[in-house]
DNA sequence: CCAAGTTGTTGACGCCGCGCCAATAGCGTC
DNA sequence: GACGCTATTGGCGCGGCGTCAACAACTTGG
C-alpha cells in the first residue's frame, strides 16, 4: 500500500522531509530518533532521506542550523539614548523577536548533557558570535581595540544567562515577561558600565 | 584471546566500566559511543555492561550523574563581611573547586543542540538546584518569602553564565582568571543589589 | 499520441549496535 | 580436591543505518 507514489520537485521534498525531522528531533534526542520514523513521517522511503540529506547526522546538523535561523537583522537600528535605554530596546527586540517561535527556539537552546558534539557546537558557537555583534553594536562599542576579546567572551557568557533566563520565562513560567526585561536590562548595564571599564588595559581602580 | 578472565568485586568491576565510560562519552557525543567500544576499552564481554547498568542509556545517566557530583558541600561556610565580600569569596571557592576536575567538568556542562532528553535535563538541573541554594546562603537570601521563586529563577540564570564564562576560561582561553573572577562577582553583587530589591512584592518606583 | 530520456523514488541487501539469556569458568568453602 | 555461588562470557535475534541497482513519474522530441 505505497500510496501512490508521486514526483515532487526536489525542493518541495527536501522542505517536506526536513519538516518532519524538525518536529521530531523536537521531541526526542537524537539517539531515540530513527530515520524509519522520519520517512515514515513524510510519507517516503528511507532510502530518500540518504539520497536528499546523505546521513542520519547530516539531516540533524541541518535540523539544527534551520532552527537557528533568527529573524535575526531586520531591525538592527541601533537606538539612541542613554546607555540603559539603548540596551532596554535591545532586550525588547531580542523579546519581541522570540516569542513567536518560542517552543522552538527553546528546543534549540536546550542543553544535553554529556558528550558535545564538535559540528552542533560550531552551528552554536555561529550564532552566538552573531548576537554578541548585535549587542555590542546595540551598546555602542563595536570593536574599540583595547580588550576585545575579553568583552566579546563575557558577552558570550551573558548571551548563556539570557538563553537560560528566557527559558525560565518560557518554559518554567517562573519569570514574568517584564521580570525577565528587568533582570536582562540590569545584567547587561552592569556589565557594560561596571566590569567592561575593569579589564579595558589599563586597571581602572575601583573603589573596593 | 581472551587474556585470561579474572573475577572482580561486583563494585570493581562496575567502577572500572564506567570509568570508560566516562572518558568516552566525554569525547564524543552519546550517539557516537558505542557498549561494544566501551566493552573492548575495559577489557570486558559487551554483555557484562548490561549486565551491570542495564542499559547504554542507563549507563549514560549513571555518567552524567558521577560527572556533575562536584566536591559540593565542604567548605558550605558561609562567609562574612559586606556583600561584595561574600560574594567574592564564593565565586573563589567556585573557581577552586572547579580547576581540578577542568576538562570532565566542561564535558559535563556542554551543550548539545535540538532534542533535550528529559532525564538528563531533570539531573543537571539537580545540580542546578543545589548550586542555587548555595548561592543564596552564600549572599544571605535564604528563603525569605515574597519574590522568592523568581530570585531562584534568576539565579539559575546567573549560573548558566557562570558556566558558559568558566567555559571561556578554561576552553577558549579567552578570560583570565582574574577576569572571569571579576565578571562573576560584579554580575551577582549587581544581580542582588540592583535587580532582587525591584522584584520583592512592592515594585519599587524606579526612576523611569 | 507514443517512444525515449531524465530523474525522483523505491525496496532490499549487508553491516553493525543493542538487549537478552543460557552456558562457562573463576574463586571461596567444606 | 570436589562443590557451589556468581561473575563473566559468547552468540542469537531484532532493528537501525548507508548503499545501490531497479523502477516509474514526468518531460521532451518526433
Amino acid at each position: 500500500m505505497t500510496a501512490a507514489r508521486r514526483r515532487l520537485e526536489p525542493d518541495q521534498r527536501r522542505e517536506q522531509i526536513l519538516r518532519c525531522a524538525i518536529r521530531l528531533f523536537g521531541e526526542r534526542p537524537y539517539a531515540a530518533v530513527s530515520t524509519t520514523e522520519i520517512a515514515a513521517e513524510a510519507g517516503v522511503a528511507r532510502g530518500l532521506i540518504n539520497h536528499y540529506f546523505g546521513t542520519k547526522r547530516e539531516l540533524y546538523l541541518v535540523v539544527v542550523r534551520r532552527m537557528l535561523r533568527v529573524p535575526s537583522s531586520a531591525g538592527a537600528t541601533v537606538p539612541s539614548g542613554s546607555l540603559r535605554r539603548r540596551v532596554q530596546a535591545s532586550v525588547d527586540w531580542f523579546l519581541d523577536s522570540v516569542s513567536p517561535h518560542a517552543r522552538t527556539w527553546v528546543a534549540v537552546i536546550g542543553t544535553e548533557g554529556v558528550g558535545s558534539d564538535p559540528d552542533v557546537e560550531a552551528i552554536l558557537a555561529e550564532a552566538d558570535e552573531i548576537a554578541v555583534d548585535q549587542v555590542l553594536a546595540a551598546v555602542g562599542l563595536d570593536d574599540c581595540a583595547p580588550g576585545h576579546d575579553q568583552r566579546r567572551a563575557m558577552v558570550r557568557a551573558y548571551g548563556a544567562m539570557v538563553k537560560a533566563a528566557t527559558r525560565e520565562w518560557l518554559v518554567r513560567e517562573t519569570l514574568s515577561r517584564d521580570e525577565l526585561r528587568l533582570l536582562l536590562t540590569q545584567s547587561l548595564v552592569s556589565l557594560v558600565r561596571d566590569t567592561f571599564p575593569e579589564i579595558s588595559g589599563q586597571t581602572k581602580p575601583g573603589s573596593a
